[in-house]
DNA sequence: TGATTTGGTTATGCTACATAACTTTATTGG
DNA sequence: CCAATAAAGTTATGTAGCATAACCAAATCA
């Protein structure tokens, strides 16, 4: 079945082409945010490769695993946990809704909120985005190799609490 | 019909609030991007209180340092070895001019293009920045300590050449 | 010299992310 | 109990970042 062509100027990061030029970088090569920026960009560039047969970029996917590992949680739960403004949740939950893949249950005791689940549709798909995704990392891990990789998360957990 | 403004000034990006409730991230746990991407995010915040005073935004000092190491490049080859599009750079280029930090120096052998350099001001200007960036850094170091610290820049240099 | 390439620019559009202000419903304190 | 306040969600809006297309003028190539 022939996916949705993403909607018209969807595209992925470009990687930056080496210049032909030598460049010195000066103390940029020691500034930590500049290096994590650079490698980050092209970690999202691989993930669009990888992620465009079934068109789902990093936050969708981050919403729909938070999701399916917490059925129920409010908008505003699943917002705060990965640092997304509820203003700006609103039209990426509508998204997602209306392709299926996520629903909102309006609260029999609070009529104010909705819990958040994945529908059938949703749910079937996950397995496969995380296949994607581990074929993503497998790519990384061979770049850098598993005990690097692996010794990565303690300081980027300890950075992302600064 | 209108509603009141919003036009408020350049904001920092916020680091994300932690949410009341206890919430799984999955897989999310081992997905470096996201690792990644949180890292920066708060990094990124800190870079923004940091330069606050000075109004220098991450990419800013980039741009800035660039040509300080490497005054007289063209801007394609500045845009390049930031791995920003040269249609993108405009703009950044013609701000730094207006602010009188950079100067386009225009070559006699070759009409089309510029030669970029600091200003008076500018290379003034910069030893108060790499010391807020240093400054900023140390932050991070404190964090994570100084070897893992330097033992990030090159698995990080790997994978921004994936 | 005509064709192509290169440096720089403008126009345009989408996504991410920020604040302000509003509605509806819950909660709370006097 | 009820008025004040808080919370969940929404809309409106503004800016920065990054993408493409189309263009000019100057250099280079065949």
């Amino acid at each position: 079945m022939p996916r949705k062509r993403a909607s018209p100027l969807k595209s992925a990061p470009s990687v930056p082409t080496t210049s032909g030029r030598e460049v010195d970088y000066g103390p940029l090569n020691t500034r930590l945010g500049y290096g994590l920026r650079r490698a980050q960009i092209a970690i999202f560039a691989d993930f669009f490769v990888t992620f465009a047969a079934v068109d789902i970029r990093p936050v969708q996917y981050s919403i729909l695993t938070i999701i399916e590992q917490n059925p129920g949680l409010f908008q505003t739960q699943v917002a705060d946990s990965l640092g997304i403004k509820k203003t700006n949740f609103v039209a990426m939950i509508v998204a997602l809704e209306k392709r299926g893949l996520v629903k909102r249950v309006p609260l029999e005791h609070d009529k104010r909120s909705y819990g958040l689940y994945l529908t059938d549709q949703g749910a079937a798909l996950m397995p496969e985005l995380h296949g994607l995704a581990s074929a993503h990392e497998a790519r990384i891990i061979e770049r850098i190799g598993a005990e690097t990789h692996a010794a990565l998360f303690a300081p980027m957990k300890a950075i992302a609490a600064l």
